[in-house]
DNA sequence: CTGGGGAAGGGGCCC
DNA sequence: AGGGCCCCTTCCCCA
């Protein structure tokens, strides 16, 4: 496996591959019932957006930010069937074909838009040039994977797995034979194209959609499909639903151009042809052409009557091994949404802002076991006729909480060192196998730990506090946070009995007790308890001005004094030269005592005597305090004391270390 | 302003 | 995979 930073070619990756080699898990926002907007509008990712049209109806799904390769998004929600309970009359546009053995298992429909998710707004690829999604099915699901870096405001476009078109085509036939079982009363009439089977016409049953319980929502979307004088979305007449949404300003024949292989119905003007034909599935929003032949009579009533949509992905690349089919676009969308406020953003009732991090979230529950094929068996099944939710709802309504940085996922490439397509490269490292985290390169003995830590990358936090809402990247973090509601404190201190919720905390103040500072200035030797007090002790030294610089080399020092005993002792790389680890130690010993106290007490034109005694001074008290000198000692040409001797010693330690008190 | 103490959160390792 | 634990870090408040 590749493991450079390049785009992976994904040509010849199955469905598998796909689900096994995703880097990153993008879920949807969860819903909140309070909102207006239906599912499919709220559950949009945060690095996504959709596009509006002038009636703020959503033209396409835009990626707000770089999006690596290997991104996955989904699964694909909306309302199960099976092939016996598809109501008679329901909108077919919108329906994706779940197979479990080679068999057609159910299906999704993404029609109703208060059960269905942001998925079904994206737009079909025209050209595998295009295409920067994938669909495939994993276990019962359908996700979308990205083929390759989505730049920000690029728009998602998706297109059939190879496998997903061959299972699309293999399963023509036999779906026909199953439509046709029920379809007694029909009005068969032999479709212009082969592939095409008919839905049974039962004018006399106003069936609707099973879960549209409430019909009043469906009437808005019929009275803006005649408003906008475009066909209602309805079965009857759904296969004349082309779409009113203008995209860009390619004209139609230049799309049905990229598609040779798809052959077009006769008698309908070629640059008409892309605007009908799918029935299921991959539909697009693109449009609009307002036809101009009003009366499409091999569309209509027999159309209607089509079951099993032409399914043919567009790129030869991709072409099943069965002969081609037509390809075409509908517009899925006749719906509208009042009191969208910009074009391209969020809903403003959204309770966060649209600019935080694009929720990749690490490998979520969907995911099928690594190594283990993502069949139907395998995983999950949803009971036939129930919304079919994800099962990373926690992870979802987690995701409203703020992660405190911006996932570098999102980021530019350039901010992702090393991005890879595996999900967990292997490293050996002294002869056992490490995971590496392919956003900061760290290693993990166990993969498991490593997933967690891709949270920190990802911003997911999967448990959240029911009572104050506040998500936690790891179970124990929200235990630990239970007790700040519940005010208990389960560690007790033996000494003064004082109680304290973490076991952290106790040992801090343990440290109380026990004279511990492990925390000690490098520069004035004062020790803390606490690593934070050291940190604010530390902006003292800093904050003072470095006036005297050295000419030859980059240091600078509080007093003019400690730059002459710097240029005398040879701690100047430019005076006597020194070996680099005595030349170091030198110069941290220098700043030491330029810090100090003794040095404070010196006037700034203190003699060379006056300087040498207040640096013997420094010394003695080091010495008490165990630390080493001697090196600057013997650098400085402080004459060496019989009881000083001990210096000799010190010096022999690598590296300044606090004596215990 | 600085030092000091407690509260709470976050990352990682081990089992 | 996930729980438990440890360590580190930061924030807040007070003297």
């Amino acid at each position: 496996m590749k493991l450079e930073a390049s785009v992976e070619d994904t040509s010849g990756w199955t469905e598998e591959d796909f689900a096994l080699n995703c880097t990153y898990i993008v879920q949807d926002q969860s819903s909140d019932p309070r909102f207006s907007l239906p599912r499919a509008m709220t559950s949009i990712p945060r690095n996504l957006s959709f596009q509006y049209n002038r009636d703020q109806q959503v033209t396409g799904v835009f990626s707000k930010e770089y999006i690596p390769q290997g991104t996955r998004f989904g699964p694909l929600q909306g309302v199960v069937y099976t092939k016996e309970n598809v109501p008679l009359h329901t909108n077919r546009k919108y329906f994706w074909r779940i197979y479990s053995g080679g068999q057609l298992q159910h299906f999704i429909d993404g029609y109703d838009v208060r059960l269905s998710n942001w998925m079904r707004y994206v737009n079909p690829a025209r050209s595998l040039a295009e295409q920067n999604l994938v669909a495939c099915q994993n276990g019962p699901d359908i996700f979308f994977y990205t083929l390759r870096p989505l730049e920000p405001k690029q728009e998602l476009l998706v297109w059939y797995s190879p496998e997903f078109s061959q299972r699309l085509c293999g399963q023509q036939e036999t779906t026909d034979s199953t439509s046709t079982k029920y379809t007694s009363d029909m009005e068969y009439q032999k479709p212009p194209l082969p592939q095409y089977t008919y839905y049974p016409k039962h004018p006399s049953n106003p069936q609707n959609h099973p879960c549209d319980t409430n019909k009043d929502d469906e009437e808005p979307e019929e009275k803006i499909d005649i408003e906008r004088d475009t066909p209602p979305d309805t079965p009857d007449e759904q296969i004349m639903d082309f779409s009113k949404k203008i995209h860009k300003s390619e004209p139609m024949h230049e799309k049905t151009n990229i598609y040779p292989s798809l052959s077009p119905p006769q008698d309908v003007p070629l640059h008409l042809h892309s605007l009908y034909g799918h029935r299921e599935g991959l539909i697009s929003s693109y449009p609009s052409i307002r036809s101009p032949y009003p009366l499409l009579p091999q569309y209509n009533p027999h159309y209607q009557h089509m079951l099993i949509p032409p399914y043919s992905p567009p790129f030869t690349s991709m072409l099943p091994t069965k002969p081609a089919h037509r390809y075409g676009f509908m517009n899925p969308d006749g719906l509208s949404y009042p009191s969208i406020p910009q074009s391209g953003l969020l809903p403003v009732s959204l309770p966060y802002p649209n600019t935080l991090h694009g929720g990749l979230n690490e490998r979520g529950h969907n995911t099928p076991p690594r190594g283990a094929p993502a069949t139907p068996e395998l995983s999950p099944q949803t009971s036939p006729c129930q919304t079919h939710y994800s099962e990373c709802e926690e992870a979802i309504n987690l995701s409203l909480t703020t992660p405190k940085s911006t996932p570098p996922p999102s980021a530019s490439p350039a901010m992702i060192p090393g991005y890879k397509s595996l999900p967990y490269p292997l490293k050996k490292q002294n002869g056992k196998i490490k995971y590496e985290c392919n956003v900061c390169m760290k290693t993990f003995g166990q993969l498991s730990n490593l997933k967690v830590h891709l949270r920190v990358h990802s911003g997911e936090r999967p448990f959240q506090c029911n009572l104050c809402k506040k998500s936690f990247t790891q179970l124990a973090h929200l235990q630990k946070h239970h007790l700040v509601h519940t005010g208990e404190k389960p560690h007790e201190c033996q000494v003064c009995h004082k109680r304290f919720s973490s076991t952290s905390n106790l040992k801090t103040h343990l440290r109380l007790h026990s004279g511990e500072k492990p925390y000690q200035c490098k520069l004035c030797g004062v020790k803390f308890t606490q690593y934070i007090h050291l940190k604010l002790h530390r902006r003292l030294h800093s904050s003072r001005e470095r006036l005297h610089s050295c000419a030859a080399c980059s240091r600078s020092f509080i007093h003019r004094f400690s730059l002459r005993l710097h240029q005398r002792c040879g701690c100047c790389p430019a005076g006597r030269p020194q070996a680099p680890e005595t030349l170091r130690r030198a110069a941290e010993l220098l700043e030491r005592f330029d810090a100090s106290a003794e040095a404070e007490a010196l006037p700034e034109s203190a003699a060379e005597p006056q300087v040498d005694a207040a640096l013997e001074e420094w010394l003695a008290r080091s010495l008490q305090s165990g630390e080493e000198d001697g090196l600057l000692r013997a650098c400085t040409g402080v004459p060496q004391q019989q009881d000083r001797a001990t210096v000799v010693h010190f010096s022999h330690r690598s590296s300044i270390k606090t004596e215990e008190e």
